[in-house]
DNA sequence: TTGTAAGCGTTATCAT
DNA sequence: ATGATAACGCTTACAA
């Protein structure tokens, strides 16, 4: 049906088969207005028979559109980076526009710079930038001063509603602690994220201030500062769980970190849930599929995705209805086999 | 509107400031030899100076190429799917190429065209394709006629060693039906992939074949066909770990099945490793974390990854050295705490 | 070794 | 309603 031919045809082509300039046919092809029936008729037609479509590249350069999408980030969870893709990828395909990953380096000074040019070099439309990289005040503000849309992803309501997609997990923590003190447990220990973290931060005080309501504290050597990793999760979980009395209860600030402290009990031989119940945070592949099975806190991830895709791609286009008004998402609990009733 | 340092710099401004043409700028930033030190050290000095990068939508425009590669996969494993990515751009920002990911539905009979007209649009330089997708012989035929260039990423030597990058799976599985007879397991059992992948193909085969060398040949009805997903390999384990008498060995074509068998066994009250070794292929995250630690064979999968972007920006950039001659990478065995020798 | 000038395929600014 | 013509930022014959 598609016969290849040797070049690709142009609006000039277009414009000479059809009797029009150039001109016109790029308002037919942009859908302009005041364009005359019969002419757009004529031109619409020849655009079919020539199968034409016009070149992104060149469109890009002349109007400083790309169509593409970026989508920046630093983080070493592939499942949470695959889920967002799709969940942004969903929205993309829809609308026309593809999407360009670009991991990066928070650590490193030059990744403010290193974003600009990324976006600049290849003129991205707008980026979606993920946690912990989100939380960067410097980066939203160089992306302002060089007129780069974003939307960020974040546990913290920390810029214009336009411009992010938060999801509540103070909130999320405050239900996992009440649930955690209807089991009956007393001794709560945490292994918190790294405190240079919001969302660490968010998780943590959500978690304790509810407690606090409730009538529990815990006391300062009860909670650690971990690294979101898996091995960082076993060292922290040694340090806990030789205290006595031994934590009851403990609640890890991800998933990966909460299989570290199943495995350091394991060890030890300490039974989950029996002696000691254990809950993390992202519902993660491991979460459901470790045994036992973890009591997590889910994220909706994809679908803050696809949020953040619309609201970028509102902004690209102008069409900022009321797209701003939505930004907020609640994480829930997934109660699995990993907490359960203080027996006694 | 001169001085106005609001826009970001071109050649031209470069050319400008080095008190050159912009030919000669082009020359430097294309890496052409013929340019005098001196002047290639101002030039580059004031390229540093100035943070300039060229625009990529105008050089495609002007040389037919767009710096894009695509990404294209129709694959449920994140961790692998973060890994090929984290393993192009490596090699893709050295090159100054971005990645455009693609995520398509193998069975959609769309599919093809859906990939096509995805390079199309943006004018996509040269593409990645993950398997399963890259063992479809249709979609290579198609790239070939639109003169789409490509390299595959798959588990048999099905193509022109320019397009491909082979791991030779049947030569992995050859070494752990070794390891598995030389610790004495005499009731073996498989959970194979999909049937009609040839991944599955070269690991069952690669597998049976070494057995069967080794006097030892697994029946058919312990051999069951499962879907790669952790449910499959729930239901594969409850066939298998019924039959009597039972299986002292399960192999499972990837991880997730495994984690499926290991599920089942729990469930069962069979001891892993004591009554029953099980084995797993991917090395995914879960296979370190999983209690016991799961024995599996690991792809180098980010060096396959990045060995595909060197050969696609190769054949883009018309420098096939010896790319050609580099195409085949072998897994290695991982031995973990799910095998042991049988007691008795 | 370096420069001039003509594109590449669009969109945008003016006219008419 | 339509059309010349100039950008857009770069590469590349072709000179010098």
């Amino acid at each position: 049906m598609n016969i290849v031919k040797d070049k690709r045809p142009t609006i000039n082509d277009v414009a000479r088969i059809s009797g029009v300039s150039k001109r016109t046919v790029s308002r037919v092809i942009n859908g302009a207005a005041n364009v005359g029936e019969a002419t757009r008729k004529k031109i619409e037609a020849v655009i079919q028979e020539l199968n034409f479509s016009p070149d992104k590249q060149a469109r890009g350069l002349a109007a400083s559109r790309s169509f593409l999408l970026g989508l920046i980030y630093d983080n070493p969870d592939a499942l949470y980076i695959d889920q967002v893709q799709r969940g942004v990828l969903d929205i993309c395909s829809a609308k026309g526009y593809e999407l360009v990953v670009h991991p990066c380096t928070y650590k490193s000074d030059d990744f403010i710079n290193n974003c600009i040019k990324f976006v600049k070099r290849s003129n991205i439309d707008g980026v979606v930038i993920l946690p912990p990289v989100s939380e960067s005040r410097e980066l939203a503000t160089s992306f302002q001063e060089n007129h780069i849309k974003y939307v960020r992803i974040a546990s913290l309501d920390l810029d214009d509603h336009a411009n992010i997609v938060v999801s509540d997990d103070r909130a999320a923590l405050s239900d996992l602690a009440r649930y955690i003190v209807s089991l009956g447990h007393q001794n709560i220990a945490i292994i918190s994220g790294p405190k240079s973290y919001f969302s660490s931060k968010e998780r943590l005080e959500g978690f304790c201030d509810t407690l606090k309501q409730l009538g529990k504290k815990v006391p300062e050597e009860r909670i650690i500062e971990g690294k979101n990793t898996y091995e960082s999760g076993i060292d922290c979980a040694r340090q806990l769980l030789i205290q006595t009395p031994r934590p009851q209860f403990i609640f890890a600030n991800n998933d990966e970190m909460a299989a570290g402290v199943l495995k350091v009990a394991h060890e030890l031989g300490i039974l989950v849930p029996e002696q000691l119940s254990i809950a993390g945070f992202d519902d993660n592949l491991l979460a459901s599929r470790i045994i036992p099975s973890l009591t997590t806190i889910q994220r909706p991830v994809s679908a803050m995705a696809s949020l953040a895709a619309t609201k970028i791609i509102a902004m690209i286009e102008g069409n900022e209805y009321n797209v701003e008004e939505q930004y907020l998402v609640k994480p829930h609990l997934i109660i699995r086999e990993s907490t359960r009733k203080i027996d006694k």
